[in-house]
This record gives structure tokens, C-alpha cells and sequence, in this order.
DNA sequence: GTCTATACTTGGATAGAC
DNA sequence: GTCTATCCAAGTATAGAC
């Protein structure tokens, strides 16, 4: 469907010709900060190829159309964080803690602007036909993540059963999703950045709950 | 700026011929539905004219550019529903009732798909210098609103110190706009609406929290 | 006021030189 | 692999007939 180019050989070219790779990595850091700054109406190929220095038609060359290429950039901001997440993540155990791992790194990803970057996709895709499905096959490790850090987070305490830890999770997402696109209209994240830290208090609250429903600190929860 | 069109006579033209009334509100309303199904890049003065049966050249003289036929469209949401949704928080005195009176009247937004037309109008607002501020002082009054509600249900309880009625506002909008994205994603509104109505059962819990630390149910809060 | 026709611009995508 | 040149489609906006 999509025109070959040099990836169909099923070898990557890189190590043969730095060259190229540089000009394909210039390109999706390019669609990365157009995204950004210009939205996904503005991320056209000459806009991307005038920010990577390059020819227009090395974007159709290289990644057969502006959607692809498009989407090779959510995969490498999606590679880029993904292995921050978990880490941080991974270790959280309470609500508490997980509220605390989660800002920082969240915080980041406002500033250097990777939610924007996703907003970007999932609202641009409504005008592409099929490119929504491909947007939200990538969203999807992200929910998983962000389902299992509650499920370790809430435990077996009674939070987990006032709310179910996959709908927890998809109001994180929806809620980090919806304080970007705030951020973007206000041209600042000083609100994004007032919730973020009041979500802190609540955490603790919710561990403390936590803790009154089974104060022995044991299995809980039966 | 903009060309003039009927409206800078500072009269309206509907009185005198209603012909002319209806094409502006078929306009309006085709807007509404291309924002809705073929998003802010889909939304275009070709697309829009088609829904309305009638001229491209219709939307430059009635509303100068498309952008501007876009805004009025978002006027024409936001008056849509802010009554709606004024009448039903103003009675909201708790956050159970709140998150009650909330619940019903947001479900119809997300299905008739009011809450997507201001997303779109939100990043595609990113595209166009300029587009932004006039979509975020549309957005104002509703911030205003949440606010409000937020103070009303809260009242005076350790709620309110917890997490500022500012802050939890800002929370509420971003929750919702999150929502839509994620609904718009899916293709369902099936995970909103869990969402929806587990955050039933979280706010009647904050209810019982104010009881429990004043339960005299007077002033509380010193 | 509404239409058709058209000028002008921008963007996706390809061809062919190097 | 990368460039320049070009084709074609779609969009904004305007002119002028009715």
C-alpha cells in the first residue's frame, strides 16, 4: 500500500550509511517538534523537511507518506518515555508514592511537550480515515502501564473496590490528556501544574483511608 | 480585518427576510456536525457549504472566513448548553449531588458531541496564529461555571482545603475534555461513562468525609 | 443573497537528473 | 539517496452574473 522505500529491504541501512540515518532520524525529530509547535494541520512535508534541512521528497522517499511519518514520530516519543514510565512506576506502592513518581516524569513530558505530540495524533486522526486506529494501537501499551502502576499502587486497600483500577487508570490518562490540551490553550501550565500538585494531598488521603479501613496494615480488604 | 457581511450593518437582516436567517443557522449547524465528524482539518468551507446545501461562496459573505464560521459555531454550543448546565449545578449543595446533576446533562453532551466540537476547536486552534485566545475566551465562562459548582458543593468542608475550587474546576474541565479524547479514540464513550459513574461513588465518599470531621453539620471549616 | 466561475495558494506525491 | 522540477488535488477567497 504504502510506497516501499529503503525499509522494505527488512535490513537496516544505517550501519552501512550513517548519513541516512541521520537524515531519517532529523526527519522524525523534526515531525516531533512540528507537531508541537505547528499542530497536526501544520505538520506538512515541506514544514517537517524545512525544519530537518532537507528536500521535501526525502519525506515521501523515506517513510512513503506525511501520515507514516507522522506515526514514526509517536513511536519514537512513545520509545523515548516508555522505559522512564516503568521504571518509575514499577516501584510505587502506594497511592502516595505513585502520585509523587508519576509528577516528576509527567511534568517533563509537559514541558518537552511528548502529550502534545499525542493530542496531536488522536485529534488529527479524526480527519484521516483509518489513521485513528493506528494512533490508538499505540496508546495502548500506555493504558497498560498506567492501569498496572494503580493496580500496585491501590493494592487490595479499598480504594481498589470505590474504584476499579482500569477505570482509574483511564481517568489518569483522559485527565493528563485533558490538562495538556488546557496547557496549550492557556499558553502556560501553571494550572496543569496547581492540579498536579494538589493530586499529591489526595493520594495521601486515599492512603491514609486505606490504612483506617484496615489499620493492621495486613491482607485487608475480604 | 475580516470582510464585513451582513452582520456590520449592526442590525439583523433575520427580521426581514428569513430566508436569509436560515442559510446562517444551516451554516452554523453544518459546522457543528464537520467539526463533530471530520475534525478542525476536515471542517472546510467546501465540506461545510455541501452539509448545507448550498454555496462555498455563502460562508465568506455571511461570516468572512471559515475560521470565523468555525467560532460562531462554538458560540453557538456554548449558548446551547450553558443555560442547561447553569440551572442544573445551582441547585448541586453537595458534591454527591454535584457529581449527580453533572453526570446526566455531560452524558448528553459527549452523544450529541458538543464536548467534541470545542476539542477540535482547541488544537486546531493550534494551527492558525491567533485562533487560540478567541477559543479560550469562549472557554472562560465555562471555567467560571465549574468553579462555582465546584464552591457550591464543597461549601465549606475540609474538602475545600484539600483541594482548592480553583484547582479542583481546572481538574473537572480537563477530566471531561481527557474523556472525549479518549471516547473520540475508541470509538465508544463506553470507558467515559465508567468513569462517569464511578466518580458517583468517590464524590458521595468526600460527602461523608466532611460529615465525619463536622459531623454537627454546621459552619465546619475554622 | 445566492449562484457559477475563477484566481491564487498550499500541500501530497512522483519523475528524473545527479 | 538526495535534489529540483513538476503534476495534481483541495482549499481560501473574490468577481461578477442573476
Amino acid at each position: 500500500m504504502a510506497k516501499a522505500g529503503p525499509r522494505a529491504a527488512g535490513v537496516s541501512v544505517a550501519s552501512r550509511h550513517a548519513r541516512t540515518a541521520e537524515v531519517r532520524a532529523a526527519l522524525i525529530s523534526a515531525a516531533i517538534d512540528a507537531l508541537r509547535e505547528t499542530g497536526f494541520a501544520g505538520a506538512s512535508a515541506r514544514e517537517i523537511a524545512g525544519r530537518a534541512g532537507c528536500s521535501q521528497a526525502l519525506v515521501f522517499y523515506h517513510f512513503g507518506s506525511v501520515n507514516d511519518l507522522l506515526l514514526a514520530a509517536l513511536d519514537e516519543v512513545s520509545a523515548r518515555r516508555m522505559s522512564a514510565y516503568r521504571s518509575m512506576l514499577e516501584q510505587a506502592r502506594s497511592t502516595a508514592a505513585l502520585a509523587e513518581s508519576g509528577r516528576a516524569i509527567f511534568i517533563e513530558d509537559l514541558e518537552a511537550g511528548y502529550v502534545r505530540v499525542l493530542v496531536e495524533m488522536i485529534t488529527g486522526a479524526q480527519s484521516v480515515p483509518g489513521l485513528g486506529e493506528q494512533v490508538a494501537q499505540r496508546l495502548l501499551p500506555w493504558r497498560d502501564v498506567a492501569r498496572e502502576a494503580v493496580q500496585r499502587a491501590f493494592g487490595r486497600s479499598a480504594a481498589a473496590r470505590l474504584l476499579p483500577p482500569a477505570e482509574a487508570a483511564h481517568a489518569l490518562v483522559a485527565g493528563f490528556l485533558g490538562l495538556e490540551l488546557l496547557a496549550t490553550l492557556d499558553g502556560d501550565r501553571a494550572g496543569a501544574l496547581a492540579v498536579i500538585d494538589h493530586a499529591q494531598s489526595v493520594a495521601r488521603l486515599l492512603d491514609v483511608l486505606a490504612r483506617i479501613s484496615f489499620p493492621a496494615g495486613g491482607k485487608g480488604g475480604r
